[in-house]
DNA sequence: TCATGTTCTGCAAGCGCTTGCACGAAGTCG
DNA sequence: CGACTTCGTGCAAGCGCTTGCAGAACATGA
């Protein structure tokens, strides 16, 4: 490997104005710089980004804790994350804790002994030790989580409630009023319960009674999905819009409904949320609400290098817009 | 942040004391050592590891260049990869390349210059220049691709010609003989010409005669799955069976055959390739071909690991088996 | 011309850790 | 009991880079 020494040797001149040279600094001789620059590349020399961090203080690399990497959302999160932090000059190291506690722990210690400047935590949910983990480690923190924000950590989050809202009153305005909703775990404060309260939201403010009947308790899987619509259809009078708390609960309503000769669009429309990659691909495609992934990464990125650089934060919790991707689920306009 | 230096002021003994007994070295003392032990936990202590990589020349980090993270299958096998390196002290790198050759040789600059010790490089070709710049690179490379192996890069892959083949000959066991075929572009050497390939092998091993009546060329989308689908339906004699180079393709065909009002699987068996979660979710759920995308990470990660502490390799090739997902799409058994 | 600044470069210390060498203490053995 | 090995520790150099300080070289203005 070949060092500054060994480019100062080769030109004579001392270590020290090789550094200078060749990190811009002022008081550097323009033909030194140059000849150092020459010599650089001649030699094929590649600074040891190592030695500087150590010298410096500053590795420029920011680690990202992730629940789950093979999660679709998360690895969209990621590529946005990725993207602004090399931009940034900033490499990312990646940890993926499979959910597990103790492992959030060791990472956030791991990411410590290796210097990070700044660390991404991306999860659903913060456990209380978790948050305690957090608030040890001195380098700067972001999340992308719901309930950041209540713990005092810079987050970035969208809003599940509203978005709920906006696809129910979605369907209100399609001139829906009985509109049957599947839930996720109603012990999920991260999006079961938030995407419960904007449907009923969403009701009172359109003025339609809130129908226990027509809210069926599922478990986001696909399975959950049919059985949850298949109650739906015995609720009387029969809803005429199911809205489902994500997208394969309500591909699983669809699949339901196919079962029943009811028929999608036109006896019933049908919602989604998450906008995955599966939406599109049903018969009919799927309308749902689609979250900001890849801005959900930038933007935490971007709070980040803000803090990392000493300058403030405008706002500790920043809150994304989703937008309502409008397919044929629900007739009308769409694909 | 506390140092060496300060547990061994702390204890009044020299800092090498305090590095060997931190580093399990023999010939310290057992009460030595435990005192260390206790005071750097008193301290709470945190080793700095680039401190220790800049002593010892190694990093243990390693760096993964990959060519689009928000692509599922890059995902997974991400996880496999982040997961051994890990159990193995490892940190890995995030580099998304989003296919930029520029930008490949830019990441692998980067990590020579981190001073990572391998390097993991998952893309889907290797351009000329790219084989060219790992080659330069010092530190070991595996690559997970079709055609590392070829330039003499360490690499697991799965072979997609066999695999291709196996999916057509399940089909022709359960009785079809007359198979269309939905390729994927046949200028991709990758996956879409070894899997025209593998469909031709299986049916001259089965004394079928090849028909180019009934192979149609899409470009893995599903909207090009439809439009081949629907040529493939005006040959004669029209096919029993298709076998799509992939999922979204064969799910395509599944569309248009649902819009000529054929049945699936009881008119037409279909068969997909690659188990993306969309198969799992269509009716009838597909039948596809599943790449073992975590094995195809931890694998590559093992070898990696073997090139880094010197040990050698037994196969500088490792070819991964894939699994035939049997679902309903063809009838007969399945879910 | 000299005083005064400004440029440019070298010296040396230091970032936190490892490790070869040296040396005294302790244990082993004939 | 001396010779020899093993154990336990300290000393100091070094990994590759940065940076404060000091001084030399040069330019500027009165």
């Amino acid at each position: 490997m070949i060092t500054m020494k060994d480019i100062a040797r080769e030109l004579g001149i001392n270590e020290s104005t090789v550094s200078r040279a060749l990190n811009n600094h002022p008081h550097v001789h323009p033909s030194t710089r140059e000849r150092v620059a020459e010599a650089a590349r001649r030699l094929n020399y590649r600074p040891n980004t190592l030695a500087r961090s150590l010298a410096t203080n500053r590795s420029y690399v920011v680690g990202l804790v992730i629940s789950n990497i093979a999660n679709l959302f998360f690895a969209e999160v990621t590529q946005g994350i990725e993207q602004v932090a090399d931009a940034n000059g900033y490499s990312v190291i990646l940890c993926d804790t499979a959910r597990d506690a103790a492992k959030e722990q060791r990472y956030l210690d791991l990411l410590a002994s290796r210097q990070v400047d700044g660390i991404i935590f991306m999860s659903g949910r913060l456990p209380a030790d978790t948050v305690a983990a957090i608030r040890n480690v001195k380098c700067p923190v972001v999340t992308i989580s719901r309930d950041g924000a209540s713990y005092g950590i810079p987050t970035v989050r969208i809003n599940n409630r509203a978005e709920a809202a906006r696809a129910v009153s979605y369907l209100i305005n399609l001139g829906h009023a009985r509109i049957g909703f599947i839930s996720g775990q109603l012990d999920d404060a991260e999006s079961g319960l938030p995407r419960l309260a904007g449907y009923k939201s969403a009701l009172e403010d359109a003025g339609i009674p809130f129908d226990p009947c027509i809210v069926q308790e599922g478990d986001f899987t696909m399975e959950s999905g049919m059985r949850a619509c298949t109650r739906l259809l015995d609720a009387a009078p029969r809803p005429t819009a199911i809205f489902a708390a994500n997208d394969e609960m309500a591909i699983g309503a669809m699949k339901a409904l196919a079962q029943h000769g009811i028929s999608v669009p036109k006896d019933m429309a049908v919602v989604g949320f998450d906008n995955t990659a599966l939406a599109r691909v049903v018969t009919p495609p799927l309308t749902t609400v689609a979250q900001p992934l890849r801005a959900l990464g930038s933007t935490a990125t971007e709070m980040l290098i803000r803090l990392m650089t000493g300058q403030g934060l405008r706002d500790t919790e920043v809150v994304l817009d989703c937008q309502l991707v409008v397919r044929s689920s629900c007739g009308g306009t769409g694909i």
